[in-house]
RNA sequence: GCUGCCUUAGCUCAGCGGUAGAGCGCGUCCUUGGUAAGGACGAGGUCCUGGGUUCAAAUCCCAGAGGCAGCUCCA
């Protein structure tokens, strides 16, 4: 006698039990016509599955802002992409096709009809989506059919991936294996699959095969190399066109195509993952530099300078030889072998145990702004966002067990606000919080105690958190800070590690004389807020299109004379904004106001002064910014003034 | 690193067995023009590298390097 509880609170009950679509049915007949399946509790199920118990429930219907609709209607587009290409390619072997966050995918080995692998390209996208469409018009039912556990292991005998995925389903427990046939089971095509699925093909309207990649059979390297086909699906072709605007929107952001245009920097390709910074581009890296030192300095933190090589036996010590050498860049002298540092912490350590320390000095906030150099396989790099050569605005806080939670709380205080300053508000952060790894270092109170300082952080701070258990260090826990940008794409930036293992006596043995009289060994937090300078100012390439804010941009104002008859005014102009500590330059070429106005706005030069007869006459410059907006015709002075007052506000 | 695709002028790309091309940019000259391209002329190439096939290779084949996407990893 299920009793229903519809997402408004009203409740339905029944005497027997109900499908999804019978629900649906009581409530409207469009309902029902629109529904493509009904999530139970947490559940998302077909429509013509029993539903037996109580249950709140929400009827499905397609959608292109609810994931749970999205991710139905990909989860059987999927299928639909898998039919149309083994009906292309009949020897295919499919292997594993779930949604994704943008769309879906279908790992499988495509054959010919000799058996030899086939390698699919763009070129054919447009056959299988032809097919796709075929399958869609057709409005095919998907049919559920659920067998005993042997009926589905010799349904899927000899099909090597989907008797693994059978095989994989009985071992947790399943008591029957499903199959989904589009049309009648047993006659129409059909796939091994835990569903659920939408009622029939013809929901699947605004399907696109997007992109295909290499991907190993459950992620293991050693194991069989497949072809993961990409593809998206969405409610409507208005949802599928905006995403596709997206995409394109994306493109035309990539720092990669920005930082040739606007000449900020360029990375060569003989020397891969290094940045070459051009002095447009140097100028946003020292402005973000000279800001995080300027935060810092008034947040307590001292800054530092430790070498980029470093002996071989002190990376020994540090456990970084151990864990970490693959990823290191090594080189010898008299015989002695040095390596890049890849992280800071060893080098802190160093300054932290020159000389005797007491508790008075602690908290001890160590901060460097430290070239790491990382040896990142080759398909891992990714213009300035992942390179081998990279500067993070790091730091270590050398503390008590006693100072963890304030010290964390303070961190991420002044991580929201140097966030803030960038345009991330709390509803463009999300905090990822890994927890004890099964296999660790240290205490269980002493983990209880850092997992504790770091959740009641957040609390305070008033950001919520996702845990990942498990996830954390060997050596503790930590938090992850990761930035959603103006495209909505993740991007992970600050974090903090609380550390008892690096300063203990098995590893660097750094301490310091406690209130006792007696060594103790401090706790270590790695943290930073930006990451790597390299990777965040990437990230703001991208997030602001190019059109940086004016206390960023590296060509605040440039200043545009109508003929050169104005040219010794607007040199004047300009040389007045650089006194005052503003980023100016003139347009000297001999082109035409438009030509000039379009070369400004090309550049996405912040603000542009147009000076003609009038304005020298006058002593004043007709304003506009890089939108085109005008904005009047200040004196030389209301500019500066104005320009500082934005400089100093970060807007 | 693995799989696939790509590599032609500074940039974006066309050409795909028979003399190396376009637009933008760059240089020189003319033009002194009030809000998104004024005009003329010119310079610029190891068609990624090495090997092979061919009378002939930017073009076809093989290998390598680098780039891109994905996988894996990660700041």
């Amino acid at each position: 006698m299920p009793i229903l509880t519809l997402p408004d609170g009203k409740t339905l009950s029944f005497d027997q039990p109900v499908t999804g679509r019978q629900v649906a049915e009581s409530i409207g007949p469009r309902l029902a016509q629109k529904a493509i399946g009904i999530k139970v509790g947490l559940e998302i199920r077909d429509l013509d599955r029993p539903i037996t118990a109580d249950a709140t429930i929400r009827i499905l219907t397609p959608s292109n802002e609810d994931p749970d609709s999205l991710f139905l209607l990909r989860h059987s587009a999927a299928h639909v992409l898998a039919e149309a290409i083994c009906a292309l390619w009949p020897r295919t072997r499919l292997a594993y096709g779930p949604p994704i966050d943008e769309g879906f995918f279908y790992d499988m080995q495509v054959l010919d009809a000799a058996g030899e692998k086939v390698t699919l390209s763009d070129a054919d996208f447009v056959t299988i989506e032809k097919k796709m469409a075929e399958i869609v018009k057709a409005d095919k039912p998907f049919t559920r059919c659920d067998v005993s556990t042997d009926e589905g292991l010799k349904r899927t005998e000899g099909d090597l991936y989907k008797r693994d995925n059978a095989e994989r389903a009985i071992a947790k427990g399943s008591q029957t294996i499903s199959f989904y046939a589009t049309g009648t089971p047993g006659q129409d095509w059909e796939d091994l699959c835990a569903g659920p699925h939408v009622p029939r093909t013809g929901v699947l309207g605004a399907v696109k095969v997007m992109s295909v990649a290499g991907a190993y059979w459950h992620g293991d390297q050693t194991s069989d190399q497949l072809t993961r086909v990409y593809g998206t699906c969405f409610a409507d072709a208005k949802g599928l066109q905006a995403h596709l605007t997206k995409l394109e929107e994306a493109k035309k952001r990539d720092h990669r195509k920005l930082g040739r245009e606007m000449a900020l920097f360029h990375v060569d390709d003989e020397n891969p993952g290094q940045v070459f910074w051009h002095p447009k581009g140097w100028s946003i890296y020292r402005t973000l530099e000279d800001y995080i030192r300027a935060k810092i300095s008034a947040n307590g933190y001292v800054e530092v300078k430790t070498p980029s090589v470093m002996p071989k036996s002190l990376w020994e010590k540090s456990g970084h030889w151990d864990k970490y050498r693959a990823n290191m860049f090594t080189t010898e002298s008299e015989k002695r072998e040095f390596a890049l540092k890849p992280m800071n912490c060893p080098g802190h350590i160093e300054i932290f145990k020159q000389g005797l320390r007491s508790y008075r000095e602690l908290p001890l906030r160590m901060a460097e702004f430290g070239s790491c150099t990382r040896n990142e396989v080759s398909g891992a790099l990714h213009g300035i966002m992942r390179v081998r050569g990279f500067v993070q605005d790091d730091a270590h806080i050398f503390c008590t067990t006693a100072q963890i939670p304030s010290e964390v709380a303070e961190f991420v205080r002044l991580l929201k606000e140097v966030y803030r300053d960038f345009g991330f508000g709390d509803d463009r952060i999300i905090v990822k919080f890994s927890t004890r790894p099964a296999l660790r270092v240290g205490t269980d109170a002493q983990w209880d105690q850092a997992e504790g300082a770091l959740a009641d952080a957040c609390q305070k701070a008033n950001l919520s958190y996702i845990v990942a258990p498990g996830e954390g260090a060997f050596y503790g826990p930590k938090l992850e800070f990761t930035l959603v940008d103006a495209l909505g794409r993740h991007w992970q930036c600050g974090t903090i590690q609380v550390d008892y293992q690096l300063p203990s006596a098995e590893r660097l043995n750094a301490t310091f004389i406690g209130e006792d009289g007696t060594k103790h060994h401090p706790v270590m937090l790695h943290r930073a807020i930006l990451g790597s300078l390299e990777r965040f100012i990437g990230i703001l390439i991208e997030h602001y299109a190019g059109k940086f804010p004016l206390w960023l941009s590296p060509e605040q104002i440039r200043v545009l004379p109508i003929t050169d008859d104005q040219l010794p005014y607007a040199r004047e102009v300009a040389a007045g904004l650089k006194a005052a500590g503003l980023r100016a330059t003139v347009d000297e070429t001999p082109d035409k106001l438009g030509a000039k106005i379009r070369l400004a706005r090309n550049d996405r030069v912040t603000y542009f002064a147009v000076v003609g007869e009038a304005e020298v006459t006058a002593g004043t410059i007709a304003l506009q910014n890089q939108a085109g907006e005008k904005l009047g015709t200040p004196t030389r002075a209301e500019l500066v003034q104005r320009l500082l007052a934005e400089v100093a506000a970060r807007t």
